[in-house]
DNA sequence: GATGAATGAGGATTCATTCAT
DNA sequence: CATGAATGAATCCTCATTCAT
């Protein structure tokens, strides 16, 4: 690079002391998501997501127009888009589908739901009815991908021989709703003044015989 | 006119006839709960609920010392508490503790589920962090009679050698998260502007039927 | 009226102490116009508009929804309509054309100038830019119908060969801007911290000599 | 690239090729006068100040103190010190008094009311109560100097037997009053959203002509 | 009791000003 | 010198709560 000039205005370093433009619309999505999911989008307040990002209240309305701009983009980019790899998981996969079944919901609680983007999905609950287009833009995003590929999942252990399934549509949310009561419970009762906490492993591990109890052929359950 | 209330201006609906007083706590609870449910507790307006119920701001306040103490007051009065009920009938259930599973899902469904009540549900999950107390009596009133019950459901299985469960405890959410995920759902994403519908019978029907061959010893799968 | 109700909710008792709801709009009127006038909309300040009402901030807004529509309801309800009467004086002269240009003279004083209303037109010149919507509003009940009666006056020298003049579209300006630069000044250099004052009546004086001396065909000076 | 500044980063106008900081005040007062015209004081922004004179907003207060003082050096620097040429002129004048005159007020449109400079004349009328002590200035530096001016120009009209005046200190204000209404009118009814525009040059042969004819005596009528 | 006008603390947002780079 | 990210006081506006009628 034989550019003379020391200060190349469009990549900052991130090291720099006060001044991170780069750094700080991450640290702002961060402390939001974690304010926004304790105490939902309007009961949190816009000086304190700043205080917890380290900045004052000005800094915020330097990178997010308002309290709503903020929110969205909180859930724009807080969500995981683990289904591109997951995809390739389940194309690759060698074992049997209750194996892979085990694996996802495994998974799911390893990558989104021992992570702060767990809270996207309480956050979706709690205020789908204040943010409809929001909603669009998650059930585009994320729900749609993700019961395809747990529609996929099921497919094949049907196409297998493994899987006993009469309605495959609602089968998914067999597995869908475990996780999201797991992940919502999280944020909510299980959280808070020491409130009701469940035992993540133990909880997947219990819905996940039972599942695979239901969803296997007969000859298949001396296998679990 | 003989109509004896003195203030029926100009506007009021002459279906509601004769409203009175006694009436008004329920219709505060029933118009505070519809609007907690739909907008959260900081989002919804003491106004809006005092014109959903029919009455002026003020009114609201004769009954309510305040919004947080209505909040209270709605989750208070608008649990149902059919767990006496249930009890009863789980004490003289006389057939498969299969079957009882079943019309547990469907009685949660009939009586909570497709009620007004169904909205504390959200309500708590929502707004958990927020009040930390109500939770509590939330836990006390609901949550820990609901898993005391299905404790002894699934213990009854168990004892007539109908069940395979490895882990009560946990198993319990095996039967709770489904209908809580149902629940989250339909005042969530179900709703609003026009959002992704899940047709309870169905839902449950899915549910039952992998619920109960996973639960249920490989004999007793004949019986679905 | 043999309703026996003491409080007729349709028209309020200006008298009542603290609630009049009835005056609030006027007032508020007349404290906006004064502040908007004095400081300009911009620093002007709605809790400083509310206290010279004697309401507090809040009040405000229940009467009016934000600071711009404060603003735009000043300038429709504070404009002085004078034209009504100042046509039918016109249609009734009898004297002189010149006389009928004097009394138009001090007629604007004496009903617009000495008035808060003048501040109007401070208002108009000072945030057009700002508010074009207000200035169409302002041309149409305003400007449009003084430039219509000034014309007519102006006709009337020429058809009764009192007045000659060449063209008659910008010699309403000849009246026009005697009058707005005596109220601008008024508003603004004339008053504050011990401005330059204008007497009005000797102002309007001078002005009237030498505009009619200008406007009325050589016979008429002796008239004057 | 033999252009020796070196920051031309990469949106600069060519045409103003090698600006260097010498220009940067004069500039700034320049776009500072635009919005401060447009927008009135309160409602200019200095960030949108210092972009329209292409510099950042931190450099603006490297020249000027605060927007306060920017405002005073606005003031000071724009008006046009045109009275000693003009008292030149007058000192030379050959012709008559109402040539004078009529000299006089063509040159007030052309060397102000035409220039940027015009602008502080809608300023001073503006905001003149937010700034008492700029309109001191002002009233030394332009007003008293512009009166004098005009004072000897109709004293020399009556003294010469040409004019015929009875009060001449506010015959002055039959002069000032037209030119500093064409002057606000430009700056606001007259512009924006294609407001009712005036002719200027209509305008002042208008007015002259009543003026000269008003202020003359009756043989110089036929001068006209 | 019921009303709704009035309140004012609280919260979102703006923008002049500062200052590290 | 110039920059523009950061600040926080100032301001608009909301809404739970009060209270005179």
């Amino acid at each position: 690079m034989p550019s003379p000039t020391p200060d190349t205005p469009t990549d900052e370093q991130p090291s720099r002391r006060g001044r991170r433009k780069e750094a700080r619309p991450g640290e702002l999505i961060e402390a939001a998501l974690d304010l926004f999911v304790e105490k939902g989008f309007a009961a949190a307040r816009v000086e304190e997501i700043a205080a917890r990002a380290g900045v004052s209240k000005g800094t915020l309305f330097l990178y997010y127009g308002s309290k709503e701009e903020l929110f969205k983009a909180v859930v724009r980019h807080s969500i995981i888009d683990c289904f591109a790899e997951w995809n390739e998981q389940f194309e690759a996969w060698q074992g049997s589908s209750a194996e892979l079944v085990r694996m996802c919901l495994n998974a799911w609680w390893d990558r989104i739901g021992t992570t702060r983007a767990s809270g996207i999905t309480k956050l979706m609950f709690s205020e789908a009815q204040n943010f409809p287009d929001v909603v669009a833009f998650y059930e585009r995003e994320v729900i749609a991908p993700c019961h395809s590929l747990l529609r996929r999942v099921l497919e094949r252990g049907l196409a297998r021989g493994e899987f006993a399934i009469a309605d495959i549509d609602y089968a998914i949310y067999t597995l869908v709703a475990p996780m999201i009561f797991l992940v919502l419970h999280k944020h909510s009762l299980g959280c808070g003044a020491g409130r009701m906490p469940i035992d993540p492993q133990r909880y997947i591990a219990a819905q996940a015989v039972t599942l695979l109890r239901g969803l296997c052929v007969r000859p298949a359950e001396s296998g679990q």
